[in-house]
DNA sequence: GCCGTTTTCGGCCCGACTGTTTTCAGTCG
């Protein structure tokens, strides 16, 4: 196993003790042992041959033991004792919001239930009730939760998407057959989450081809197999579909696979009106059976009227009119982007220390970072108290002092307490360089009780943008109830930027939210909200969403370079 | 199960909410 399966494996082990009722700091250890084993860089092997696993925090004997047997033998013996006790279904059950490891035990114990499917039919039947410790209420939240999971089955964050395409796509580019090969449909439109994977190569061996592609590396199983079209089961599950065409309708294919439906339907009607049928495999004038010709898409949108369309625009939000004006956005880009905003280090829940955070973003290119660590209120994420912000100061002047090549600024990512005041008092804030205001907590209170909230926190003259505004998470859960048209006017009365959480969990502010916003000129900043090296890159799908949100490079905050980005906080 | 400048045992993150209870357990962030 590699260190992905293996955490992953220990995260189950965790999971099913609790269920078990196993002492609960055990259980946290083994997740802890997971997360540090997920985010340490550098290869096991080394780490186990070097016996430099141990000094790993978090990891001690008996851990480190049962990683040595799954990475030598590729199973666990703790795993599949307790694996031929509790059923699969049970540790599925604890995917449901509300239903943690005492309520699967109770179902599974008391009624028998081994899988959602089953515990969905024992809400219907009213079973649920009669168990100690449940009641009406809960019924209602399990079968909520069970149809929020069901409506988003099949479908899977950008990022898992698009790492998978990527793999495919270089895969498929390395033979000789190709001509030109690309990524289509949704994922190409940057959409927040994917249902299926479109490419499209054009060849004139479509054959040999499409016999390389369904050899990629990652692929479960291939669900067809022509000389056009193969679809593909990736081991993710995510299904990939290959389209191959000629070289001539390529561009036309790409066009067709990229969609939206709606914006399709709007171009082939205007097609229509200017006297051409428009179609995947070409553009034809009249009763004429040959295309006309264009060799890329531009051509396309030029021969009908229209600046060339950026794939994440094609929405239907107005596109097609701002083409024919010449009115549309230069769209930011992700080497538009000068610092990284919102990152967490070791003295709150992140995992590297604020000198590796600055080496870290510097290395990326960055002019400055700034540190975001959490407020006191947020516990679970070990959020700072004013006396460790004074020593955190202190740090960072020192680093700046010592010339990093990047500048980093003070920066806090403090909890929007329930009444919309802040988790600390003004003299605390005002020390600090980028203040973030996010909510993680009270999810449930009224819309007009959040808004109100929030815009309490937009009001603070010490707070420079609200962090990820819904608090949505992609497929997991909706965000809280707020008036986002609200939070934008006010953001714009009071100079405010908001947050285009880059996260690919969150993507919030929401790209339609974003269109408004810019329309009003509210600032986004497109931060990563990272907790580790790697999620620093998830800046390159937040500046997707914000490229749906027709976002030129003036619209974000951290587009511009440290002394602007500095003046427009004091803004 | 892990950890240790209060160190080999005893603490480990904790407060708030919800729904169930009649004083609290379970879940969440």
């Amino acid at each position: 196993m590699d260190k992905k399966q293996i955490a992953k494996t220990l995260e189950a082990i965790a999971d099913m003790m609790e269920i078990r009722g196993e002492n609960p700091f055990k259980c946290i250890a083994h997740r802890n042992a997971a997360r540090t084993l997920e985010t340490t860089e550098g290869s096991l092997e080394e780490l186990i041959e070097s016996g430099r696993l141990r000094e790993l925090k978090g990891i001690g004997e008996s851990i480190a033991n049962k990683i040595i047997e799954m990475y030598r033998t590729d199973r666990s013996t703790t795993y599949e004792e307790l694996r031929a006790e509790i059923p699969e279904g049970v540790l599925e059950m604890l995917t449901l919001t509300g239903v943690g490891p005492k309520k699967a035990k109770a179902l599974w114990e008391q009624l028998g239930i081994k899988s959602i499917g089953e515990l969905e039919y024992a809400c219907n039947e009213n079973r649920l009730v009669t168990l100690p410790g449940f009641g009406q209420k809960t019924q209602e939240k399990i079968l909520q939760a069970i149809a929020f999971q069901k409506k988003q089955a099949g479908r899977f964050l950008c990022n898992v998407a698009w790492e998978a395409a990527t793999v495919l796509l270089d895969h498929l580019r390395k033979h000789k057959e190709v001509i030109r090969s690309e990524i289509g449909g949704s994922l190409r439109r940057r959409r927040e989450t994917i249902g299926d994977i479109d490419l499209l190569a054009s060849s004139d061996a479509p054959e040999a081809l499409m016999k390389h592609f369904i050899k990629s590396p990652g692929i479960a199983e291939v669900l067809a197999h022509g000389a056009t079209k193969s679809s593909v089961r990736m081991e993710q599950g995510i299904q990939v579909d290959l389209r191959i065409i000629t070289d001539e309708e390529f561009p036309f294919a790409l066009n067709y696979f990229t969609g939206s439906k709606d914006h399709n339907t709007a171009l082939r009607g205007r097609a229509k009106k200017m006297g051409f049928k428009l179609n995947e495999y070409g553009l034809f004038h009249g009763a004429s059976e040959r295309s006309e010709k264009c060799r890329d898409e531009t051509a396309i949108y030029k021969r009908l009227g229209l600046d060339y369309i950026e794939p994440e625009l094609r929405e239907v939000m107005g596109e097609i009119e701002a083409a024919e004006n010449g009115t549309l956005p230069h769209l930011v880009e992700e080497k538009d982007i000068k610092g990284l905003v919102h990152v967490h280090s070791t003295d709150s829940d992140g995992v590297l220390s604020v000198e590796q955070v600055a080496k870290a973003a510097q290395k990326r290119g960055y002019e400055y970072v700034a540190l975001c660590d959490h407020s006191k209120s947020a516990a679970y994420a070990h959020g700072l108290s004013p006396e460790r912000v004074r020593a955190q100061h202190k740090a960072i002047d020192k680093l700046n002092k010592s010339a990093p090549g990047i500048r980093i600024l003070k920066g806090m990512e403090v909890d929007i307490l329930g009444d919309g005041s802040l988790d600390f008092e003004d003299k605390i804030l005002a020390t600090f360089e980028v203040v973030v205001a996010s909510i993680h907590s009270r999810f449930n209170l009224s819309r007009e009780e959040q808004t109100k909230r929030l815009l309490r926190a937009v009001a603070n003259p010490h707070v420079h943008m609200i962090g990820h505004p819904t608090g949505r998470l992609l497929l997991s859960r909706d965000g809280y109830d707020v008036d986002l048209d609200a939070l934008i006017d006010a953001a714009a009365r009071h100079h405010k930027i908001i947050e285009l959480n880059a996260h690919p969990f969150r993507l919030d502010l929401d790209w339609r939210y974003c269109i408004r916003a810019q329309r009003k000129g509210v600032l986004v900043s497109i931060n990563p909200d990272a907790h580790s090296e790697a999620d620093m890159d998830y800046v390159r799908y937040g500046v997707g969403i914000a490229r749906k949100g027709w976002c030129e490079p003036s619209g974000v905050a951290n587009a511009a370079p440290l002394d602007k980005f500095l003046r427009l906080l004091k803004k």
